[in-house]
DNA sequence: CAACTTTACGCAATCGATTGCGGAAATAAT
DNA sequence: ATTATTTCCGCAATCGATTGCGTAAAGTTG
């Protein structure tokens, strides 16, 4: 019973390994009565193709290769969520592996990616990744490959980004038009090109109005968004909004919020860049600027059909931002 | 360049393909200088065996099928982690498929784990399935199963679990230790039978105090708990203290008491079953016992490592609980 | 009835890698 | 010089499914 292949199949009946195939597959050179044999057979010895033999010789494996840093991470989750359903519509699986940040795993990843032959790679930069070659190699293997939220300078891959300036922008405008004076903004990594695309579109935006003071502060982590947010919020000196560039700045920041006992919208303001999923835990809940991992997964995967029927010019695509209001300003 | 085969290799050499093939393994049989003109044309033209080929051959894909009801969930993310983590050192890697909570799509991802002739799968039920057959046919097929977190009564399959007994109990203790006179207890669907246990657990060991009052609610989301809660905390009657089964229910709890302002523990305490991220949310963190997705998967990979070396005697596991303390009570 | 068409099936090659077995050539032993 | 060993490599089968081509048998046509 188990593992039931043609050949079995083909035996039992005393006919062919070709008639067999053709017979599963409906083929109108076999006689109807044959089908129903075969047909009846295979049902019973519960045969399924061998998946290896079948893309060994179409040369096609129907998996697409999701390469990420981490998976314990809500925005890359939505991510694989959205291509995992479409992926599935299309009769694709998905081979997730994560690289931990780590440029040789990730080095690694692809390798694995080239040996199991992949139809097509989705990729997230890690963040230490300076040699594109390993990627450059997968195209030239015939592999396309579609870059997502952290990608490459180069303009030779495809990529599909969240549309950081406008987010950040979008941010600023609404401090602005609510009033605020008195603005402190807390940005990731400054190494990181994300970080400098928010920066700039933040601050450029908000360096227009004389009027309003605005306080520019770095945390690579959850905690350190907390410590500095603690650090700003004397007795003297609170400042009437904070904007937090992404979801771990905005849970350190709610922390210390929580810590002070300030009141949401009355002590002060707080606006982040984010998934959508943080903002709503808390009461009132945070108005936020939507960067979804979910549209993003929906948009590479378009992308990436469009690559498998052969049109690869490279393009950047971007996901256009949402205002999603909440009660904390 | 792209796809180089061992067949081309010997072509350019003008030697056997199986010559090829040993002189890359490093068989004693070919001689030093032959391997060196292989392994030298292999570098060039970047060869890489094509696993199909190679898998199809050793009837062994190195995948384990991963089914979970939904990727974007905290908890099976860490449980994925884990997995992914040890599966990288044995040369596996995961095939990931959400079932959406629906019996039909387990059918079919389990028939794509069976055509991609998966080593083993891991396994969590999802909230409707009552016909084990399709996971019982996987089993007839060589291929082994392990069930976690959501699994079956049967006591025909491995399954490694959380002490979900143990964990509630530890908590019911902490609370009356802290003595906690008026507590809310809120629970998640009153039809899962991890709802069961740990409601059993957690009302058996409180009701042995008369003078404790417990007041028992089910919330099967989030929006629920917080509704539930708000309901409890009218200014005639607080009570002391909150247990919440699962992270979902802490989430809408905790935005009922950011929203009653509610100070934590002066006004009330909080307590929960989680896997540790969203009781670090808060200020003050939540005090909770600890049901490890990691270590749930650390565990079940280990028992899956055992059934493929034939020790398939079906075993149930626990992954034992931990009391982390927050702030929260 | 001869010639032709259709029906229904099998042969064998292919995808790419692996491996048991056999054998020519080179070396060692008698 | 002859037999016995090594050394080194190739042939061919195999994993399972697919498919172009060929063909015997049955059916059709004139």
């Amino acid at each position: 019973m188990a593992n039931t292949t043609l050949k079995k199949i083909a035996q039992v009946l005393e006919i062919s390994i070709s008639t067999v195939s053709r017979a599963l597959k409906n083929h109108p050179d076999i006689s109807i009565s044959t089908k129903q044999k075969v047909m009846e057979l295979a049902q019973t010895l519960e045969y399924e193709p061998n998946a290896m033999a079948v893309n060994l010789r179409s040369k096609n494996t129907k998996v697409f290769g999701v390469l990420i840093p981490s998976i314990t991470n809500n925005f890359y989750d939505s991510f694989i969520s959205a291509v995992e359903e479409e992926a599935k519509k299309s009769g694709y699986s998905l081979m997730i592996l994560q690289s931990g940040d780590n440029p040789e795993v990730e080095v690694e990843n692809l390798k694995l990616y080239r040996q199991n032959r992949v139809s097509g790679v989705f990729a997230c930069l890690s963040q230490g990744t300076t040699n594109l070659i390993p990627f450059q190699k997968m195209k030239e293997a015939d592999i396309p490959v579609v870059f997502f939220d952290k990608v490459p300078e180069d303009d030779s891959f495809n990529k599909i980004c969240l549309a950081d300036k406008d987010a950040a922008v979008l941010a600023a405008e609404t401090l602005i038009d609510k009033g605020k004076k008195n603005i402190l903004a807390i940005f990731g990594n400054d190494q990181l090109s994300i970080t400098k695309r928010r920066l700039n579109a933040f601050s450029g935006y908000v360096q227009q109005f004389k009027k309003v003071n605005l306080i520019i502060e770095y945390a690579s982590n959850s905690l350190q968004a907390e410590e500095k947010t603690e650090h700003y919020f004397q007795p003297k000196q609170k400042p009437d909004a904070i904007f937090c560039m992404s979801d771990e700045i905005l849970t350190g920041v709610m922390k210390t919020i929580q810590k002070m006992k300030l009141q949401l919208p009355g002590d002060t303001g707080v606006i982040a860049l984010s998934d959508g999923l943080y903002p709503k835990l808390y009461y009132p809940e945070i108005t936020y600027i939507e960067t979804s991992g979910y549209k993003l997964g929906k948009l590479a995967f378009e992308r990436m059909m469009e690559c498998l029927i052969g049109n690869t010019e490279p393009k950047e695509l971007f996901i256009t931002s949402r205002f999603v209001t909440g009660g904390s300003l």
